[in-house]
DNA sequence: TATGTTCTTCTCATATCGAGATGAACTCAT
DNA sequence: ATGAGTTCATCTCGATATGAGAAGAACATA
């Protein structure tokens, strides 16, 4: 994409100082979010240094710029991080199908007493992953549920919550949430949070614990099946029933379909659309 | 969102050393976008010094950090870089009644060969602007015609196009459109390229210029009309008919809605859904 | 075995959508 | 001034999608 420099381009680069700029740094935090015990949770670490030493955090961390160490892109550092500081390894199996996508950077002034650092944010859907274990600057990582932290519309937490999060991080994670709840009205990534087969009614509680709200599940049934390449039956059926009784359900995997068309919309939309 | 440091993180920050991180620079670049005898166009600079000289590319530049100017936050940078290099002043007027939003961070290694450069996107609508002055480190500055520029749906630009983008711009277009594409579905955004007064065959020009393809008048003036706080009768007529003819057209002004439910969809989406 | 739960499929009324048609209002060329 | 062609605004009609509810079969648990 981008054309190597020209002749003329050399002889600027050999005279090029970066250090003529400000000084500024860039890191990355991860939102990873996963369904345990039919509601939504987030990773968390607890900060085992200044600034905010104890406080609870978004995992992320410096991304290497290239400097003494060798320069990675940024996605390639948001995974790192998310295995370093919370010890899910990235190679092969666990963080191999986790859907990893940008959020958004934020850079305001003062959002990190040290320096000006510019973070740009990442988005992780996850099927159920192991408890992580703290590593890195992590004193402590952990699944915490969404709903504990007490997160308001404006992207505060109200007072009296337990785990406080440091920084914008209770910005960024409202920001992910509300993307979240988005896709997964018009994109298939709900199948992100299952494992590789999953029944309809699985299927059905990761939109309710996402979206907050039971569904009827004999028309999310209707809607999951009609909506072209959502999923694709597997022809087997689940070898236990539910949990308090029911037929077995049976099983299907993620079909080919990237947008869902027509989409599957929250039903409590009315009141934030003014 | 962020507490003051405490005692405590007041004495890391007296042995805190920024310069112990990678060097690193931080832009923001801007995809403008209007519509412009009926086609849908984008904000561009001609660059004046190295790399990629004489190439068109994004208005953009770096963000001030705090170092030895002020620190400004990165929604500010956009706008300031705008007025620099296009002489659009933000003061009021002209830059006052834009969309900002942000569309995403860049930041592969190699991307710009001065050193590693982290790029913050932002994505502005505006209404029919007058032509810009290029100003700051621009050679020159135009709207040039988006269907003009080659693109392609993987972000390059197609042998022969004479208006090249410099660095990884014709990607970052790319993805600056169809975000836009999509915000026209289900948000209001469409009222942004009109004047304070529309009529609902100028709103449908507008979706037809950046949508690529005609829509079918009738049901266009029914969907509008339908769709709760999508736009509000001003009461007044248009003074003139249509250029080839037709009634005087009744005045619109934006509702109040930040969403639109149900949405307008796209029609030709039946492709890009695999 | 009895009871309650859940999966899956229907039904039906309502809402929305795509395609086409119509009449009135207007511009432009003759 | 007249006529031809264009466009606005509204309506119709069939096809499709949605919300709410119902019903039967399969299953867990007491």
């Amino acid at each position: 994409m981008t054309p190597d420099p020209t002749r003329d381009e050399s002889e600027f680069l050999a005279n090029y100082d970066p250090r003529a700029y400000d000084p500024v740094a860039v890191t990355v935090d991860v939102v990873a979010l996963t369904i345990r015990d039919g509601s939504l949770h987030v990773l968390l670490v607890r900060r085992g240094g200044a600034p905010f030493e104890g406080m609870w955090a978004l995992p992320g961390g410096f991304v290497h710029a290239g400097g003494r160490r060798e320069a990675e892109d940024l996605p390639d550092a948001a995974v790192r991080e998310l295995a370093e500081e919370t010890g899910l390894s990235a190679k092969g199996g666990v963080l191999g199908r986790v859907h990893l996508e940008q959020l958004g950077t934020y850079g305001s002034p003062g959002r990190d007493p040290r320096m000006r650092i510019i973070s740009v944010a990442y988005l992780a859907f996850a099927p159920e992953l192991p408890d992580p274990e703290a590593g890195g600057d992590a004193a402590d990582a952990a699944w915490a549920p969404v709903g504990a932290l007490g997160l308001t519309d404006s992207g505060d937490q109200r007072p009296g919550t337990t785990r406080r999060l440091a920084f914008d991080h209770a910005r960024i994670l409202s920001d992910g949430l509300e993307r979240a709840r988005g896709k997964l009205e018009y994109t298939p990534l709900a199948t992100a949070f299952c494992g590789g087969e999953f029944t309809i009614p699985e299927l059905r509680a990761v939109y309710e614990a996402v979206w907050g709200e039971e569904l009827h599940a004999g028309n999310f049934h209707r809607k999951v099946l009609s909506v072209p390449g959502f999923v694709e039956s597997t022809g087997a059926t689940s070898d236990k029933g539910g949990r308090r009784g029911g037929p077995r359900p049976r099983l299907y995997r993620a079909g080919d379909a990237r947008l869902l068309h027509p989409a599957l919309l929250r039903p409590s939309r009315e009141e934030e659309i003014r």
